[in-house]
DNA sequence: ACTGGCACTCCGCGCGCGAGAGTGCCAGGA
DNA sequence: TCCTGGCACTCTCGCGCGCGGAGTGCCAGT
């Protein structure tokens, strides 16, 4: 149905628009890209093209526009992944090697993706779940309230507050620390439960009230309720791309604000090896059915950190923010594979 | 030089312009406001009034339009602070009460604010500084790793990884723990210094090195490296008002990315009686010359935790902003008092 | 000191026109 | 069969024009 000329004339017409952002006709693509080939015959695959659902005009002398079936051919099968410029791979380097903590890494992080895409970048704090428990200690703040401190091994710190429904003296604090840390050390959150399982069973008969309790408490707000987070930078960017004003940018800096639509777009993505792309209306959010969302995991195959990725038109350069995002989501997670 | 009733029609003005978006001529401001006087008179006044500066038109043959200067001595003397209607109270009520801790509170309040407000709001967290401790813990990671964690009366964690020139005991750490502990207890970390000053002194010395050493790296963790945290909500809110697009949303959304920037606008505001207003060009921060800032403290008399407020167009309502965040500032301020 | 009247200015809008770009289709040629 | 050049057609965009309306400034009158 779609022979390779044709295939050619869709990567051409995606290349010229997503640069020009321009309409582009039969005339000036036969030019511009050495096809070998007239105009006329342009024409014809266009035509195709069009009846296919790849490309539509806006109207019927009008040069010729991808719809998001074309991005989507295109995306698949028709561009690669641009590497990085040295410039930007230096940009990287500079950008992140100076972070010092966690917080810092996720700042750099997403200011960078914003700066190297000139789109809205995401990114997600390593979530809670997947990650390992570095450290878990326990303060003991009142009779029955507890704080617990958790520290995993991508450096995030996250604290609790546990109000419990028994007073606790501070010899059964520093036995439930001391049997908490042993258990839960090295194992990741997701698996908590598991590793703590049996530990009714195996404690001492005379805290083994106190410690289910607690245990309940724990693992209902480490696990049940991880709390994800999530940095949003270069919001301004939309200005730059966005054509029609008030009516394309509004639903998308609202849906950028609610939390859950941003883990919604990242919490998917769990695989670092591999750049996705969801393309207009592949969107499930309502209000990003205009743009194109670029993701990527970061962190060890198989089992993800957390995700990033940047937010912009349909009308984006995928190759080149397909890399970016791939370069960055990889040297975050190396940064926090290392630290 | 401005009569009562030069004043009375700048007021009319400003608050026709403010609801309507639209120059306001002197017939219909002669028929809306029961000024009492023909529009040949209003058009007298107006001339005056723009020789003064306080208004200006666009062209020849449009109605007026307030200036920044205009817009000063209206909320200076023509206008008073709008108190809430009683929906609006309820929505605040609602709105917070179910706030479990402070992060929860802080972002409750910034949404509500974005949304009774219709601009975008921004809340800062109760500044470090300017809390007391109400419990310091120091856990001991590693010999010469602490992780400190602060927590204030309005009930802010903050945790620090502190890495230390020497190597710790544990025993060493339970005397830190207990000496910092009854030091800093009910103490503003502004007054730590003061507060820990004599400790080398009255401490024993065998761990008088190990002692100053520490608490040089806390109070230059804690103190001068304050993390200011603020939350941000309803920047959507700009394509609402904002009329020639890209050139003036721009430079907005930029600034409020900067933390600086948002530091700078809270930062000064200390006193929670009193609503704050800079107008346009009265602001110092580049990127919004062309919006207006409502502020206040929130937190006791003297001693304000943080500062809330809105950012919104030059052409605003003032009376009603002003209202509501003084109102979400002093919920907010008992709200954490209380907590 | 206020008012009514009047001339003037300037914006915004609708209209028509022409240029230009691009298309679709067709008939002819490899 | 596939490609090409040619041609008529369509539609947008930019421009100039004229007009109505809103609003002003000024002045003379009360």
């Amino acid at each position: 149905m779609l022979d390779d000329r044709k295939l050619e004339v869709l990567r051409a017409i995606v290349e010229d628009f997503v640069s020009t952002t321009e309409p582009v006709g039969s005339k000036a693509l036969a030019e511009r890209h050495c096809l070998g080939v007239s105009p006329a015959t342009v024409r014809n695959d266009m035509a195709a093209l069009e009846d296919e659902g790849y490309i539509t005009h806006p109207h019927t002398s009008a040069g010729r526009v991808p719809t998001d079936k074309g991005y989507r051919l295109f995306v698949d099968q028709l561009s690669t992944v641009k590497p990085l410029s040295p410039a930007e791979r230096r940009a990287i380097q500079s950008f992140l090697e100076g972070a010092v903590d966690l917080d810092d890494v996720v700042r750099r992080s997403v200011r960078l993706l914003a700066q190297l895409t000139r789109q809205v970048a995401v990114v997600q704090y390593p979530s809670l779940s997947r990650s390992a428990v570095r450290h878990l200690e326990i303060v003991h703040l009142a009779p029955s309230r507890l704080l617990l401190v958790l520290i995993t091994d991508t450096g995030r710190v996250e604290q609790r507050l546990l109000e419990l429904p028994v007073a606790l003296s501070d010899d059964d604090v520093a036995v439930l620390r001391q049997v908490f840390g042993s258990r839960l050390h090295g194992s990741r959150l997701v698996d908590a439960p598991a590793a703590l399982s049996d530990l009714p069973d195996a404690a001492p008969p005379a805290i083994r009230p106190v410690l289910t309790s607690v245990m309940t408490v724990v693992l209902e707000t480490l696990v049940d309720q991880p709390e994800e987070r999530i940095a949003l930078a270069g919001t301004a960017n939309l200005t730059r791309h966005v054509l029609d004003f008030p009516q394309t940018i509004r639903p998308v800096l609202e849906a950028l604000e609610e939390q859950v639509v941003l883990l919604k777009l990242l919490g998917e993505v769990n695989d670092p090896t591999t750049v996705h792309v969801k393309i207009g209306e592949e969107n499930k959010v309502e209000g990003l059915r205009s743009t194109s969302v670029v993701t990527m995991g970061y962190g060890p195959d198989g089992g993800a950190y957390g995700g990033l990725g940047v937010v912009g038109p349909t009308r984006m350069d995928y190759a080149g923010n397909m890399g970016q995002v791939r370069a960055v989501a990889r040297y975050v997670g190396e940064l926090l594979a290392g630290a």
